[in-house]
DNA sequence: CTTAAAGTTTAGATAAGACTAAAAATTTAT
DNA sequence: ATAAATTTTTAGTCTTATCTAAACTTTAAG
């Protein structure tokens, strides 16, 4: 049985360590969950205790196998909800957040697999990150930060890096949504900034919002 | 703030408190909470200086105002959100219960809200019992016992008293339903045993079925 | 290569919610 | 009306998850 605490402590250390195989350090830990290095440490034997992390005094954590596949349950649930929120209630994709991380603790497989059957098999949710399947596979994307992209190429908006509200609404503002068509006319170097034309309107946007929108090129 | 611990006492002194108005006990809180007496003292305290409930030591609980709303809050949760399993997804109703105890205290007015909205605005759950309004108003069915029909008399099936997998797999083995047509044929007075003609089948059931259906005249 | 800074862990405390055992109040029965 | 039985409360303990403060490692700088 993995507590409440535990599932966010997982899936924290699961999102740190998506990317570099390095162990997550405390530090890191704490910070993410707001909360003392002390408590983290705390739950980091627990969760070591319980085979769900390999933990070396100060060394940091991973997940192991068992740790990671109850962390890809739980995001898992996360996104599924999202999806239903979005597509069956009137949610929009900054009202989300906060609801999707109470339903995501809901402890039921056959819920789960009953609301993915309705959803349609969604393979991702409305942000644009990719939903696990039962077995904890993740579809995985070949997307890159808008800011890469080089002069003069075309490109399809795929998901968000930053999924606050606050940027979220922003884009909304401007109408760019998962799926909008973005061609980069230039690039400026001085501040990072990026004119693109978007959905054909020609926009400047930038450095902080090119680094946190996801594109695929087409 | 109303922890999860202290709505499932709130709903548990509603159920209690429903039909007399006389004080809740602690053993009788206790009892429907598999917890001991010396638990349910200790919360009954901290309710009662949450202002939800009214208490006299040795006298027992009775709901506040705020306390009632609490309480009729989440029991409106629990049907919105067994509605969503039996209709939505493709749960029975035996299913339902385990996991709309857990949706019941996901903490979203507008989650609440835009359910009630996607079901079509439903007035009972799968079990016939009333869903409270977003007021708190719980609309009020004139229902009675099968046990209590007279013979010859005719009736409708609108819910159970007992809602428990047991009782409501033993309904649906014999094709009994909410919206079922039941007509006493016999009643016999040794055993409080009768015999029923439902939906055109004759059959022979127990006290302990009749004085858990609830029926409603025609 | 030693020391200062940064990061991590330990020790001890707190709050919520539960428990056991014992004391106190209420109810029931003689 | 009082003793016995039952119910309720209190006192003290436990577990989970948190915190602060202090101690201990590791890393980085000089």
């Amino acid at each position: 049985m993995v507590t409440l605490s535990e599932e966010n402590y997982l899936k924290t250390i699961f999102h740190l360590g998506r990317h570099d195989k390095a162990s997550v350090t405390t530090n890191a830990i704490a910070q993410k969950m707001e909360t003392k290095a002390s408590s983290a440490t705390d739950m980091i034997k627990k969760l070591s205790e319980k085979g769900l992390v390999d933990y070396q005094k100060y060394k940091g954590v991973q997940l192991s196998e068992n740790g990671r596949l109850a962390a890809i349950s739980v995001i898992r649930k996360h996104r599924l909800w999202e999806v239903f929120l979005v597509n069956k209630l009137s949610f929009s994709w900054d009202e989300v957040h906060e609801v999707a991380e109470q339903l995501e603790h809901i402890k039921s497989e056959k819920l789960t697999l009953e609301l993915e059957s309705f959803l349609d098999y969604p393979t991702q949710d409305p942000h644009g990150d990719p939903i696990p399947d039962s077995n904890g596979s993740i579809p995985s994307t070949q997307k890159l930060l808008l800011a890469k992209v080089k002069q003069g190429h075309q490109c399809i908006c795929v998901g968000v890096k930053d999924s606050s509200s606050e940027f979220l609404k922003y884009l909304d503002k401007y109408k760019i949504a998962l799926g909008s068509q973005i061609k980069v006319i230039s690039k400026e170097a001085y501040d990072e900034s990026m004119t693109v034309k978007i959905n054909d309107i020609q926009k400047t946007i930038s450095k902080e919002v090119a680094q946190n929108l996801f594109v695929k090129t087409n």
